[in-house]
DNA sequence: GTTAAAATGATAGTAATACTATCAAAAAAG
DNA sequence: CTTTTTTGATAGTATTACTATCATTTTAAC
């Protein structure tokens, strides 16, 4: 059995719809590559039109400007997990396995699946880790969420905060308790690397203590107030 | 009685000590507003130069790109964060009450004291929740981590972090909570404004929720794992 | 299979950004 | 009062972030 699963995306993240051609396509999936590797701020058009050999005004045909390719890019993830949870948590009854299951799927990078696969998972994953608060961290916010281009973002969060409260109804902060989950998986993960003084998971290869930081930080809260 | 602490920032984040001339001065004190005002994406030291009549070759005299003036601004942020806390919980024993201060003066903004004063706090504050983490998400926060600039910040998480160990030296994730609650001071205000749907404060004036919040999250992590 | 429409490629151009360099004038320090 | 340091004024460059034009190729419609 082979299946995939297709993502509708928001229109207004785009100018012409980039997986309705070969090119679009490219630029998606080369964009990716390209910010991953030489990160946001030095990520041109220019840049990445070289890269796949086309032109930068080729570019501006599918995408007002690569902030708006970076949050394509980013609500693209926000989507697929928010599938994987809802696909995995399937038939679970347990809020409590579930909300374990959520983080684990939020910590946990995919593997390196070989087939060449249209957006890289992996690379998608540090995309978030490195630029995905630049999604949102701009004079734009309003407007962009007005446009709801964090509407997966969101969704995902709400999900989250539903099944924890359906774990503890007393709970009075389920949105910023799973925002602050969603937000700590990929933080912690970045200082881990990058300023390991803020965290207390010093060189370790996998992040299994991540995550039982994380279920720790959600448990003690939700099961504190319960009853 | 009258008195201004002076903070001593590291030489690598500038060329001439700003500190130390009428134009160094103003260039802190109006960048921080430009800064805020426009956001950092769209600030330029052009821009700057202008609203502070001299010349961009002259801002950069004093400061080797824009970044660098970003993370003078949040590094002298931190530090007086870090001072008030050390100040404020000077004589309190109790672990507990300190660990309630340092919620208070990370979550509470300060007033606008009326006198003009070198940087403005209140400024200061709103540029850590838009801009904070744009300090160290960049590809050089190897070497920027290296040449100590995130220094304040990380000496202030380390002393929230000693206390959460004082509070209770079983816990095993001092700095990871500690940096949480840090992060999360500002960044689930700036989604209470501009992203409401991921928090459980909306429109409410004051921040005492979110104080809330932050203790619940803090001390349920480390009363839940005492004795 | 021809024709019309849409997408791409190639090229050009502009204003703004992110700097560096030079040199004279002004201010401060010895 | 003279030397050093700091500033001001001006210029210049490569790159960025776009927009515009027009010919060519590809796709879709009849």
């Amino acid at each position: 059995m082979e299946f995939a699963i297709r993502i509708k995306m928001n229109e207004k993240l785009y100018l012409r719809d980039p997986e309705q051609s070969e090119l679009g396509r490219k630029i998606v999936k080369y964009g990716l590559e390209l910010i991953t590797k030489i990160g946001f701020e030095d990520f041109t058009f220019k840049k990445l039109a070289i890269a796949i050999n086309t032109t930068e005004a080729g570019i501006y045909r599918y995408f007002e400007n690569k902030h708006k390719l970076l949050i394509y890019l980013i609500a693209y993830y926000w989507s697929t997990i928010e599938f994987s949870i809802v696909f995995s948590i399937n038939n679970i009854n347990d809020p409590e396995k579930k909300l374990k299951k959520i983080i684990e799927l939020l910590v946990f990078e995919p593997e390196e699946n070989g087939q060449q696969q249209y957006i890289n998972t992996k690379k998608l994953y540090e995309l978030i880790m490195w630029e995905g608060s630049k999604s949102y961290l701009t004079r734009h916010v309003g407007i962009d969420n007005k446009d709801r281009l964090f509407k997966p973002y969101k969704d995902l969060c709400e999900r989250f905060s539903s099944i924890i409260t359906e774990f503890n109804p007393k709970y009075k902060y389920p949105h910023s308790l799973a925002s602050t989950i969603v937000e700590m998986a990929h933080a912690q993960k970045f200082f881990k690397t990058n300023l390991p003084a803020l965290t207390d998971f010093p060189n370790e290869k996998n992040h299994t203590k991540l995550a039982a930081f994380l279920e720790s930080l959600l448990f003690s809260s939700i099961k504190s107030t319960k009853v």
